[in-house]
DNA sequence: TTAAGTGTTGCTCT
DNA sequence: AAGAGCAACACTTA
C-alpha cells in the first residue's frame, strides 16, 4: 500500500502525534529492517531524544530527532504508523517501538519485513544517497519540467511513472489509476507522447495523488472512500470499467500486474512522424 | 494441502 | 538503456 499518498498521511501522522516527546523506550521487534546500524547503536541514538519534524521524499517517511539526525523509514510493501497508549492494543508486527514520556508509543508496523529503518545524519544527503528523482508532489514540478524529466526516456510510460530515480512516490498501484484517467495504455512508449499527452498526464499525476491524500490514503478503507468514477475500486481482472463498462484487463510489467481498460486506454499504435 | 499471488526495492543477465 | 526474472518476507487465496 505505501505509495506516496500513503506515506504522505504517515507524515502527517507522524506530525500530529509525536512530536516534542522524550523518547524514554526503544523496542525493536525484528532486526530484518535495520538498514547499515545495529540495534544498540540505534537504540542509543533514540533514547532521550525528542522527534522535531517529519519530512517525506518519495516513498520515504524522514523524522528528524532534535540532535539534528534522522530517523529514516521505508515501508516496503506493507505498513504503516501506529500511535497507542496501551500496550495490550500493541500489533504482533510491530518492528520499532517508541515510548515517550507522556505513556504513549509510536510503532512502526511492518508485517511482511520488507520494510527499512536506518539513522542518518543528513536528510538531503541520504535521499541524495538513494538515487530518488524529485519528489511527484514537489510544488517546483510544474509540467514543462516533468516533459523534460520524460525526455529521451525509450520505455513504457508505467515504468517510467514508477522509476523512483525519474519521479519519486509513484508505484504499481497509483501510476495504474493515473493512466486510466489520463488515458494512457500502460505499455505505451514513452517517446510517442506529444506535449500535450504529457501535460495532461502530469496533471493527471498531481490530481490522483492529492484526491488520494485528501481521502486518507493509508487507512485500510481507502478504496472505498475514492471516488466510483476510479479504476482503483474497480481494479480486479474482468470488473467492468467505471467509464465504459469494458473489462477491464490485465498485463504482466516488472513481474508485477497492471490493470487497465482496454477500451479506455488504447494502445497508441500510431508512431510519431 | 500446496502453490501462486501481493501495493516494495535491488540485483543479475541480456 | 531498458526490461525480464528473481530474491527478500509473511500472509491470503485458489
Amino acid at each position: 500500500m505505501p505509495e506516496l499518498p500513503d506515506v504522505e498521511n504517515y507524515r502527517r501522522y507522524l506530525n500530529a502525534t509525536s512530536l516534542h516527546r522524550t523518547i524514554e523506550g526503544v523496542k525493536i521487534g525484528s532486526t530484518k529492517i535495520l538498514r547499515r546500524i545495529s540495534e544498540p547503536h540505534l537504540a542509543r541514538a533514540l533514547r532521550g531524544r525528542r522527534l522535531e519534524r517529519a519530512r517525506r521524499h518519495g516513498k520515504h517517511l524522514l523524522a528528524g530527532l532534535d540532535d539534528g539526525a534522522w530517523l529514516t523509514m521505508h515501508f516496503g510493501m506493507t505498513g504503516r504508523l501506529n500511535y497507542f497508549r496501551r500496550l495490550a492494543n500493541d500489533s504482533p508486527y510491530d518492528r520499532l517501538r517508541l515510548d515517550f514520556d507522556n505513556g504513549y508509543h509510536l510503532a512502526f508496523v511492518n508485517r511482511r519485513l520488507l520494510g527499512r529503518i536506518g539513522l542518518e545524519k543528513d536528510a538531503d544527503a541520504f535521499i541524495e544517497s538513494q538515487g530518488l528523482g524529485v519528489d511527484a508532489m514537489d510544488p517546483s514540478l510544474d509540467d514543462k519540467a516533468f516533459a523534460k524529466l520524460m525526455a529521451g526516456r525509450r520505455g513504457h510510460v508505467k515504468s517510467a511513472l514508477m522509476d523512483q530515480s525519474l519521479l519519486a512516490g509513484i508505484g504499481n498501484i497509483y501510476s495504474d489509476e493515473i493512466l486510466f484517467q489520463a488515458g494512457l495504455h500502460p505499455k505505451t512508449s514513452v517517446q510517442t507522447l506529444e506535449e500535450a499527452s504529457l501535460s495532461s498526464l502530469f496533471r493527471a499525476i498531481r490530481r490522483v495523488l492529492t484526491v488520494a491524500i485528501k481521502r486518507g490514503a493509508g487507512s485500510e478503507e481507502l478504496v472505498g472512500r475514492l471516488p466510483s468514477s476510479y479504476l482503483l475500486p474497480h481494479r480486479e481482472d474482468g470488473a467492468p470499467c467505471p467509464r465504459c463498462c469494458c473489462r477491464i484487463a490485465t498485463v504482466k510489467m516488472q513481474n508485477r500486474t497492471a490493470y487497465y481498460c482496454p477500451r479506455c486506454q488504447r494502445e497508441s499504435a500510431t508512431v510519431a512522424e
